[in-house]
Order: structure tokens, then sequence, then C-alpha cells
DNA sequence: TTGACAATAGACCGATCGGTCTGTATTGTC
DNA sequence: GACAATACAGACCGATCGGTCTATTGTCAA
């Protein structure tokens, strides 16, 4: 069989992102893992060396996928309007079949840890989205680009951390709410 | 010694609260608990039946202490200012010592199955919430008062999850926010 | 053909998990 | 003084946890 076609380390990564993701970093055993993934448990070991980092190297794809995914998104729209249609990219992400909140707070309030190296990745993907919140403001010429952006990073937070409570329906409230604080 | 005085039942949930809060439910195990509360583990099963059960009574306590401490809190304060001045109370809250974000988005996110006990009881207080920024924003005479609650909400849910990653500064956004949604 | 390499299966380790059970000490009530 | 009730301490259960280790297989290059 030609392993590197198939993967192993990909697939470690594959079932890690839809367990861990799906039910929670604390939830899920490396057994599961391993079933999930069809491998062995040597070979998680090999490529990782421990849970937390395959934790960490599950998180840092998949900051890595949104980043070109929300790119992608945006590359057609004027810089202007970059901030307002983020948030359709938001609606349309809390309305995906398997969204289940933002991986970036699951592992912040699972890993109470502040050295865990998951918590480094996710604080980096935060401040890369306080960098494009503000980029994005300041090109669509509000008033306060500063404190503009930081209301945009409470809108994201709430769509998330709300549409996994109550369903999708609060990404559409913070893209309403968005609306009307970058015409204002 | 008088055991209605000291209350195991009581220093259960004390311990759980300081615990499960703190550190979250998966990550807590029954020991550690009983540890904290200097309890015997017969004591914890005669009065909860299953650590799941202990969970959603330390998660209705709680929710219950917070709903008594937002009404005491907004007793002075006339109906049509209480939607704001309710975002006084979430930045103390978030500013206080052992903040460490919402246990209601905890509950969901740790907990899974829709069927555990203590996400009936968080569904409870989200609706709880969700009642009363209609009934604030009816009082403040906004236009659209439907639209505005569900706003809060998306504020006070990235308030809060905001607060527990990057510090209380996001509740102060929140509130920021807030102020303006209110006026316009 | 051989040897290095990467992957497999799975036994095994000590620790901890949630939960049960036995036994004892203390309490207030009759 | 006897009783039931309540709490205590802690042994014990099977299952699972993260992690190590041995042994085996298949692939590719020299």
């Amino acid at each position: 069989m030609n392993t590197s076609e198939s993967g192993v380390r990909d697939r470690l990564l594959d079932a890690a992102d839809r367990l861990f993701y799906q039910e929670g970093v604390r939830a899920v055993g490396i057994d599961r893992v391993l079933a999930e993934a069809d491998a062995a448990k040597a070979s998680l070991y090999q490529h990782f060396g421990s849970k937390d980092q395959l934790v960490a190297s599950y998180l840092e794809r998949k900051t890595k996928d949104a980043r070109a995914s929300i790119e992608a998104y945006l590359a057609g729209t004027p810089p202007s309007q970059r901030a307002l249609t983020f948030f359709d990219w938001v609606v349309a992400w809390a309305e995906s079949k398997d969204f289940r909140g933002c991986p970036l707070q699951h592992t912040v309030s699972e890993l109470t840890d502040a050295a865990h190296p998951a918590r480094v990745i996710a604080h980096g993907q935060r401040e890369w989205f306080a960098e494009r919140f503000l980029e994005w403001t300041k090109a669509a010429g509000v008033k306060d680009a500063k404190a503009t952006a930081r209301a945009l990073m409470v809108l994201f937070d709430g769509a998330v951390a709300g549409s996994e409570v109550d369903g999708p329906q609060r990404a559409s409230d913070a893209r309403w709410m968005a609306k009307k604080l970058l015409a204002g």
C-alpha cells in the first residue's frame, strides 16, 4: 500500500478534527481517534508525540483552513464591504450541517492550562481576527475604526457562541447588528 | 454534630460549583469534588444519585443565584434603563476575580448529549434571558423591540465568551455597542 | 537479497474514571 | 437504652484514560 497517498498523519488529523470538534477534546480519547483514523497507536505517537500535541496540530490546521476559507470568500468583495460580508460567511458557517460552535472558544474553555500548546494556537488566531477586523473597519471608513473593530469581535463571538446554543438565527442577528453598526 | 448546619448537600454543591465552573465538568472527577467538600462518596450518591445529576443541580443553583443577583442589581433602575444597566452587571461579572466565562455556554459545549439534565437547565435559563431582554427593550421604547432583544442576546454572548478569551475589555465593548443600539 | 523504513496490531502499564458496597461513628427521638 | 437516620472512611468493581513497548508486515532502494 502506498502510505504516502493515504497519509496516516492526515488521516489522524481528519479523525481528530471530526471527533474533537464534534464532541470536545476531553470527551474523546486516543482510542476513538485511532479507530476513526484506522491507524496504529505507534503512528500517532510517532507523528505527534502526545495527545496534547495532536490537539494543537488539529487546531492549527483548522485555523489555517478557516483563514483560507475567509480570504477566498472575501476575495471578490471591495475592502470597504468586507466587514459586513464577513458576517455572511459567519451565517453560512453557522448554518452548515456540522456546525458546533467555535473551536477557539472550546479550546480555551476546555483546556484550563494557559500554557497548553493548543491555547497558543487559539490566541494566535484570535489576533488574526482582531487584525482583520481593524483592517476592514478602516477600509469601511467608519468614524471610530478601533472601537468598531472591537465591537465586531463581540458580534462575532456572540454570533458563534449564540448559534451553538440557540441555532443559526443568532448569526443572522449579529449580521443585522453589524450592518447597523457599520452604517452609522 | 448538627448536620443540618454544616449541610453535606450544600458543601457538595459549593465544591461542585468551584471546581466545575473553574476547570470544567469533564475535567473534574467525583473524587476531587468529594475531597473539596470533605464529604463521603455515599453522601454524594445519596443526595444526587449520579455525577450528571450533581452537575445539573450545581447549574440549577447557579442560575437561580444569577437571576437573583441580576434582579437585585436592577431593582433601583427604571424599566426603560434596565437593558443598558444590565450590561453594567455583565461588566462587573467579567471583571470579577474568578470569572471564567458562561456556565451555560460551557454546559452546552461540554455535554454533547442533548438530553443531559444540565442542558435542560441551561436552556431554561437562556429562555429567561430572552424574556428579560424583550421585556427591557419594550420598556426602553425602541423601534423594533424583538430584533433589538435578539441583538442584545448576541451582545451578551459575545461579551461573556469574548471576556473569557481576551479579558473583561470585551464586556465593556459590548456595553458600548448596547448603548449605541438602544439609543438609535 | 538485504536492510532501512514506515506502518500495522495489540499486549501491557499505572492512574483515574463513575459507581457500588461494607462497615463504623455520631446524631436526635422515642 | 434502643432505634433509625445520617454521615463518615475506604475497599472494591469494571472500564477507560494517555502512553510505552514488542513483534510483525509491506514497500522501496541499494
